[in-house]
DNA sequence: CGGCTCATCTTGTCACTGACTAGATAGTTC
DNA sequence: GAACTATCTAGTCAGTGACAAGATGAGCCG
């Protein structure tokens, strides 16, 4: 990727990325300031326009982040359905990166490392998909991954704005959705997945 | 600037939110200005104060008609899939309102008029989601209910986030939910579309 | 050592915004 | 027509994003 470098701060860069993931994921992104990243990390105002141009470089930057983090997820996960439970996971995990990956209108659509970060979430998610429980249901293995994709994103989305909390209550969110998994692609068709936990 | 200004301006309020919701359906809830909307309506930058209180009150304001509305269109629609469905279009059709509705961070969440009609489109949701095909499934009622929801949820995110732009391509994406909301509840389980409620 | 380059950061500034205050105006009621 | 209240205006303040120009210091080469 790129070499930070230690200079004036330390690592300036990283620390305003990491006070930001603490304010997203407690207010949201609406909440975010540049000013006050930067008093934060105790330098000038303007200190964080030059590493990520404005405001919107800065989430951009927070989106490139997240979708890098969850094409990793998703690949450690073996099978359709804990591909699934990773993705709810991931966004359980890192509040913050998934609220602003899935809200286009906050970031810089050209900016390459967010380019090629989302493109390598998407062939992540694409094959995961792709390795369906077969095309027993007699439809369209297309449609069948975007039911997978949204009942994923679904109950992920609906969990972080604290919908699910009473319906779920104490349950474990992954282990309830691991169930709802099983709603949709019912494993006795052809599923052997052996679980590794 | 404007000078046929009348004092009174006939009906500000809904003005104020007409616009607000062309704002928000166009740029996001982020991008929304009491002094812009004020501007568009031909008033003094303080006076949309007086209506919503605060940009927040604003913001409170379009979730509750958006409650409204969206309890409106569940009652309409009969039948689970058929309420799914309604879903989906709602978020379609009041893609301002959706979007509004599901960020509790950008609401007040004691205001009785929101209070009100988000109590009223949660039972709607559940009067629809209780009208399941039956406990065949064998598994939880609610857990089958949250599924649903989930299913509905995340699609219509999804669509609205311009991510099933590709996937969905021309077909009519409340079609294409329907294929999905049979996927999760095949209708030869035991229903052959029971209730009429 | 001396000078150069460049990324990093500071200082200063501007227009814009939300929130607050006090006061003006118009519609309503008695 | 006078009081009352809802509606709107005008003025102000601190906070913010963006921009410009300059200061700082690290790395490099002679």
């Amino acid at each position: 990727m790129n070499s930070e470098r230690v200079y004036h701060h330390g690592d300036l860069r990283r620390a305003l990325l990491a006070s930001a993931l603490d304010v997203i994921a407690t207010d949201g992104p609406g909440a975010l300031s540049l000013r006050d990243l930067a008093r934060r990390a105790g330098v000038s105002h303007a200190a964080p326009t030059h590493h990520f141009k404005d405001r919107t470089g800065l989430l951009t930057a927070v989106a490139a982040e997240g979708y890098g983090l969850f094409a990793d997820a998703l690949a450690d996960a073996a099978g359709l359905r804990e591909r699934g439970v990773a993705y709810v996971r991931f966004a359980a995990e890192h509040p913050a990166h998934f609220q602003v990956m899935f809200r286009p209108e906050l970031q810089h659509p050209d900016d390459p490392r967010l380019v090629a970060a989302k493109a390598r979430a998407t062939e992540a998610l694409r094959a995961g998909i792709s390795g369906l429980p077969g095309t027993a249901r007699g439809d369209d293995d297309r449609l069948a991954g975007i039911a997978a994709w949204s009942l994923a994103h679904g109950f992920a989305t609906l969990l972080l704005s604290g919908n699910l909390d009473a319906p779920v209550g104490d349950r474990d969110p992954e282990e309830v959705f691991r169930v709802l998994a099983g709603l949709l692609f019912p494993p006795d068709a052809a599923a052997t997945t052996p679980e590794s936990s």
